[in-house]
Order: C-alpha cells, then structure tokens, then sequence
DNA sequence: TACTTAATAGTAATCGTTACTTTTTAAAAA
DNA sequence: TTTTTAAAAAGTAACGATTACTATTAAGTA
C-alpha cells in the first residue's frame, strides 16, 4: 500500500508535477481501498477534515490531473463521480462488476466488443462502456438484500 | 409519428393520469426524434419557449414519470441526463450504440452479459449496462471528422 | 355544471463542481 | 543555503442541473 503510494509519486515525479503534501494524503487516502470505488464528495470531505480550509477546486483539480496520468479511474453515475485507485498502471482494458453493497470492484477479462463490432457496418466505434451492477459474493454470503 | 405521440397518451390514461396539453406537447417533441437521445435541459428550454414560465419542475416531473411509464428511456452521461422517446414499448433488452455527432441510436442484438456471468461466482447480478459510442455510418460517410 | 384531486406555476434552495485572484510553497538555480 | 520562479493551494463566489415547497389552476368525473 505504502509502495503504491511511492508508485504514484514517481509517476508525479516524472511528469514534472510538485509532490505537495495535500497530494500525498489525497493519494494515500485512495490507496487505502484499490478495489472500491469512492464518492468524489466522501474524498473531498476526508480533505477538508485533515487540511480545515481546503479547496474544493484543489481537490478536484487534483482529481482530474491523477485521472489524466493514470492513477485513477473516474466513474459518473448519476449525480456525482467516484473514483478508484488504479494499482496495476500497465494493465489495459479491462471491465468492471461493481458492487453496490460494499462498493468492491471486480474485475472481469474479455471484452464484450468483439462480438458486436460486426452488427454495425461503416460506423467507425470510438469507445464503449460494459459495467455491471449486484451484490458480491461476500454481501451476498452475508445476508445483504 | 402522431400515432406514437396517442399511443403515449394512451398509456398515460390507463395509468389514470392527465393528459395536459404541456405534457402532450413534451411527448410530440420527444416523438420527433424517436432514434436519437435529447438533453433533458434542451427539452426544458423548449418547453420554456413554448410556454413561457413554465416550471423545471413540472418537466422534470413529468420526464421522470414518462421514464416510470416505459415511454423514455434515460441516459446519464456526466453532468446531464439525456432521454429519448421508446416507441416499441413492447421491445425488450437491448444495447445502443451513440453516434457521437448527430446522437444517432442503433439498436444492437444480443447482451453480452451471457458472456459474463459465470466469472462472477457467487455475485447476485442485478444490472448491467453497455454502450458503445462513435460515429454512424452516415456521419463516417459524410467525412465528419 | 360543480366537484375533486392531480398537475402546474412560481419561487427559491440544494449540491456537486468550477472560475478566478491572491497567497503560499515545492523544486530548481545560484 | 539562499534566491528565484512557476506551479499549487486558499479563499472566495459563482454556475448549472435538478428538486422542494406552496398556492393556484385545470383535467377528469359525477
């Protein structure tokens, strides 16, 4: 966990971006649940708890600048954003089970694009989103309705 | 087209609600584009022109309800929702792809959660959503960038 | 036509997010 | 270490989509 975090700063080191403080505990706080996603709201409240008086526009700026190098995956749904740390910098497209209990993130492999790129002929596809929503197996062996 | 609007209405009036002019008015102009996605804050400022003084209120009620109803369907990418007007009412599960340029909607066959399912031992699966985003064969055609 | 209740208007608030300007500070140079 | 300077943060305040609330209006029914 401590790595990741020394991981995320090299990675600020190499772009030419300052390592402030606040930076450090924003990176350090996220670090804490690499396989949740976290309301952008509940980081910016945590921020403003350590540092009393701290900016919302420094915490969001921030945000976007980590989304930018990579180091966090940035989710809307619905009414606000949440975000998650991305541990595993190389690895590349990948899709997510998202639980809505606990907030725990899985991972799935294959893509579910190769099976629909031939329904659209001429279109040139840009992009796509897959994400798929329930209760873990954990929350689900818990009793969680 | 107009069929699609009274066909609308019908479904309001089984459901014992009123037909106002505002929210006849709200379903021909949803009507008018069948295949493509609106903001919601487009169809506010129209019926705004419409009927001047209006309130946001009155839509968005009114947009939630039609949604509740079967005849939107709802989209939120970011900051602002985006509905269009779900003429099959009978139709089932489907996935769209979005022309990034004209909002254009193709229908695709076919759910990829079947692919899915079996990596997620034990999860209880309660949603999904997939999207696919790009440029129509038209816009492709018409050399849009 | 009169009645009943849902729907609308009108006003203002909420809340996540961002713009802007001044002050501070991390990092590089001397 | 001290100085320099460019980037980051603080400290407002605003923005924009959406919603709450209450009085008024009008659609549907008897």
């Amino acid at each position: 966990m401590a790595e990741d975090v020394n991981t995320a700063v090299e990675v600020l080191q190499k772009h030419h971006l300052k390592i402030t403080k606040q930076r450090r505990t924003m990176l350090s706080f996220l670090c804490q649940r690499p396989d949740h996603y976290t309301d952008v709201t509940s980081l910016d409240a945590y921020m403003r708890d350590f540092y009393p008086g701290m900016s919302h526009a420094t915490i969001y700026r921030n945000v976007k600048e980590f989304e930018d190098l990579g180091l966090v995956e940035q989710q809307v749904n619905g009414d606000q954003a949440r975000i998650k740390f991305q541990c595993d910098f190389a690895n590349m497209h990948h899709h997510h089970f998202i639980c809505r209990n606990c907030g725990k993130v899985t991972e799935l492999t294959m893509c579910p694009m190769d099976f629909f790129a031939n329904q659209l002929p001429g279109a040139q596809i840009e992009g796509h989103r897959f994400e798929m929503y329930g209760l873990c197996a954990d929350c689900v062996a818990a009793g969680v309705e």
